[in-house]
DNA sequence: TAATAAAATTGTAACCATTACAATTTTAAA
DNA sequence: TTTAAAATTGTAATGGTTACAATTTTATTA
């Protein structure tokens, strides 16, 4: 999938974000790879287009996105924490072997026993091993 | 709920843990709370019953019992993991205003879609506000 | 019982992803 | 052009956890 600048520009614009270089780039790079990179992985991709770049920019984007809440955050008991541009309820699957991770979908009355609670983020990670991996 | 000292070493032994002082001390915590605590947390509690109790104990313990899988380990976005002596499929729930962390029941076939995948955790982690606190 | 080996515990140093923060650069407003 | 605000950068600090060697405790053997 493909975004033009403007689309992208016109993504952040709506959620109070201004287009900076480096954050129309950081979303391009997000909504174009649909995967769950670390800010490690977001930051070498972009390097080569941004040779001064600085990882802490990096940081500051990617909790700029959570806070704007168009990124969610993932721990997946790993050393680093990942990004996903994909904010509608799903689960996580990681592979130990692999490594890969995969998206799979969940009911949306999961929780639902808990009544008269206010639930603003739903976190759901599986551990396991692939079927590719078996 | 009480422990005798008898039915700690049971539950050790059964799980392949040679049952030593502090081994007894932090399982009969886990089984007498039922709780979620950090490492700092149960170094706290048992301190005074050992004055030359070392943190590192606690967490040599945390991961011996984490290992032979008579507890799971908690990562609720904090700093700080947690540990839980119950490793029956339930859900958590942290509130963000006091804290607390409610377990809640999900249904035994979430995540039936991941076909040919095994699955050895299964992390279901939900925040918001409480009823308590609302 | 004494000697030896194995296991458990301890204390300190190292790790390292993330954050804090001040300086610099870029962009926008006046 | 001036001035202010925002964004970016580089470095230092943070802090929970792990690595590891030394010490202590427990179990085994002679
Ligand atoms: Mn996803
Ligand atoms: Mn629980
Ligand atoms: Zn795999
Ligand atoms: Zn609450």
């Amino acid at each position: 999938m493909h975004f033009t600048n403007d689309e992208l520009i016109e993504y952040l614009r709506k959620n109070n974000i201004r287009p900076s270089n480096i954050r129309l780039k950081v979303l391009k790079y997000l909504l174009e790879n649909r995967n769950h990179p670390t800010v490690e992985d977001i930051y070498h991709h972009i390097i080569h287009e941004i040779p001064t770049l600085s990882r802490t920019s990096i940081y500051n984007t990617v909790n700029l996105f959570k806070d704007r809440g168009i990124v969610n955050e993932l721990s997946l008991n790993e050393k680093e924490l990942r990004y996903d541009i994909n904010t509608r309820l799903h689960g996580h699957f990681k592979c130990e072997s692999c490594g890969n991770i995969y998206d799979f979908q969940v009911a949306e009355n999961i929780g639902d026993g808990l009544k008269g609670f206010v639930v603003y983020k739903k976190d759901i990670n599986f551990y396991g091993i692939c079927i590719n991996c078996q």
